[in-house]
DNA sequence: CAATTCCCGATCAATTCAGTCGACTTTATA
DNA sequence: TATAAAGTCGACTGAATTGATCGGGAATTG
């Protein structure tokens, strides 16, 4: 699994869906309009997101998607994982990283922040979000949540 | 800060490094054939490492690096954050990710996934790493580290 | 002086990201 | 039935990043 912006497009993507499927089907150009993400990028992420079974779509005019189960039984690790394919390649464990036919040095290292990613990410639902971002919108509330470092924005990647 | 096989390869090299650093300073070629990694790319990992002063160079025959202080007091998220240069460009803030002026809806997530991510990557020092290598390799023990799902490699990446 | 080692910049191929485009299928409804 | 709305699919693109390579230095030891 991969976290980018191509995750973070697909979970607040779903994020718009699920605060407005009780109108019926969602349509990805609403999306795009509202969370200024390009339609056709959408439509690719989408073709994943059904093709893992949390969405389902509705065809032709007054069509769109919807959530393919409760909010609640769709986490954001399912998203995620959903929208990058798996990467065998720059696996831990191949010739590159791993020494000989051992594990290389560090591999418990990153297997253990791997997990710590995984579960956090995969202990929160699509409710969770929808009830923070209502609260939020209602309450106009900035959450003060502890950034890293501020002003600094980085990246991290890391193998699963 | 980023971690990819880059970061892997800069945390590797340098336990390689803190493991031997007692016969005096290792040479970055000694490192390249050990953990298998280019030496012209470690060259450019422990240039910014010593401009980060994580290591101190010593030029010249009998030369080398060794680490700028003692293992306890380097962890792993300083060498993973020396090695990658920070992205402002992609931060959640700009207009892609984040609607209008507000936060984007999924702000407080990420940020507290980052958050997760670099604490457990600054509770881990190197000294760590040694005491785990060095017992891995004396007891040939496997330590079971409860892999998120067997035989699934994948990556992450995700905004700091 | 010669060998060793670090230092630095330029360049490169492969990959990924994010986006674009064009053509197609399904379906509601006028 | 004709049209338009909407999803579906595949190919393609430019930019950035990764990991690596190369060549030429500078410092230091003996």
């Amino acid at each position: 699994m991969r976290l980018t912006t191509k995750g973070r497009f697909a979970v607040t993507a779903m994020l718009d869906l699920a605060l407005r499927q009780d109108n019926g089907p969602v349509t990805l150009a609403g999306v795009a309009e509202r969370q200024r993400i390009s339609l056709s990028y959408l439509e690719q992420l989408f073709g994943k997101l059904r093709r893992q079974e949390l969405v389902a779509s509705v065809r032709g005019p007054g069509g769109g998607y919807c959530l393919a189960r409760d909010a609640r039984k769709i986490t954001v690790a399912q998203i995620i994982t959903a929208v990058d394919e798996p990467l065998d390649a720059t696996q831990c464990g191949g010739k590159e990283n791993c020494l000989d036919e051992h594990r290389c040095m560090t591999h418990d290292l990153w297997s253990s922040l791997s997990r710590r990613m995984y579960d956090y990410l995969d202990s929160v639902n699509l409710h969770d979000l929808m009830v923070q971002q209502r609260d939020k919108t209602t309450h106009r509330v900035v959450v003060h949540d502890h950034a890293v470092r501020p002003g600094v924005s980085e990246m991290v990647r890391v193998q699963l």
